[in-house]
DNA sequence: GACTTACTGCTAAAATATTAACAAATGCCG
DNA sequence: CGGCATTTGTTAATATTTTAGCAGTAAGTC
């Protein structure tokens, strides 16, 4: 992953937070269901609320369980994700990480998508041209 | 970030992990030097030396010290990156990724890069269209 | 109302990760 | 060669993370 947190935030943490983001929204059971080797409820609630005084998470009182959300909206996160991967892995190429995405997604994407992307291109285009004069 | 290994990667790793990556190869005394809060290097030793023992990182004697590479190929890490950000935060849809990517970042890509992306996505056109029947 | 279930609060133990320190080795420079 | 700077090997302490367990409470059910 790799969001704005990541260096800051545990393993059990990323693996919570992911879960919660990926939900939108999750209780301790929900988070506990999604888990690959899930420990403890305890063990589970434990970090979400330690999480929550860190400020990763907020939750809200729902019937008499707590309903979990992140605390930072998902479209930031994402972005701050796709940023460092960017930097990590392609010196901050954006060309490239873009190239990389749709060569290994070619197959999954649908016509609408790519009209989509073409006009994106488009404008960019457009765009680069008026501003280098 | 978001490696095959993620999910086992502690923070400290993780973050070396990183500097590892963007700088291709690197000796103690590098990560250390590219390192926001560093530790002592002792402490960056030690971890290293963990991630070489778990697989994660390679090195080669040059000279009196260790030069450490990442284990796996900066490509395959790249991809598994990409599809961890894309799943957590796009539902795995690669259009959506794609299209916040060149959003944020229309600036930066020069000419070049939009025409190679216009051919990418013209490729992928003609195979979908081909796919039909 | 008594019983069961699904929660929370809190506490404490166990497991991991992180750090530092000291001794020995290696290479370099005068 | 002799000394300096740098790096490794190893060990041990410290801090953080991760886990589990028990007691108490609200909600639903019969």
């Amino acid at each position: 992953m790799a969001t704005p947190f990541d260096q800051q935030l545990s393993r059990r943490e990323r693996q919570i937070m992911e879960i919660v983001y990926t939900l939108g929204k999750a209780s301790v059971a929900d988070v506990l269901e999604a888990m690959d080797e899930p420990p403890s409820y305890s063990a589970v609630r434990t970090i979400m609320n330690l999480m929550v005084e860190k400020g990763f998470l907020k939750y809200k009182g729902e019937g008499k369980k707590y309903v979990y959300y992140p605390a930072v909206a998902r479209e930031k996160a994402s972005r701050s994700a796709l940023n460092n991967v960017l930097e990590t892995f392609f010196s901050g190429s954006v060309a490239q990480a873009v190239v990389s995405l749709i060569n290994q997604n070619k197959d999954k994407m649908s016509a609408e998508d790519l009209d989509r992307l073409s006009r994106l291109i488009d404008e960019a285009k457009r765009k680069e041209e008026g501003g280098r004069r």
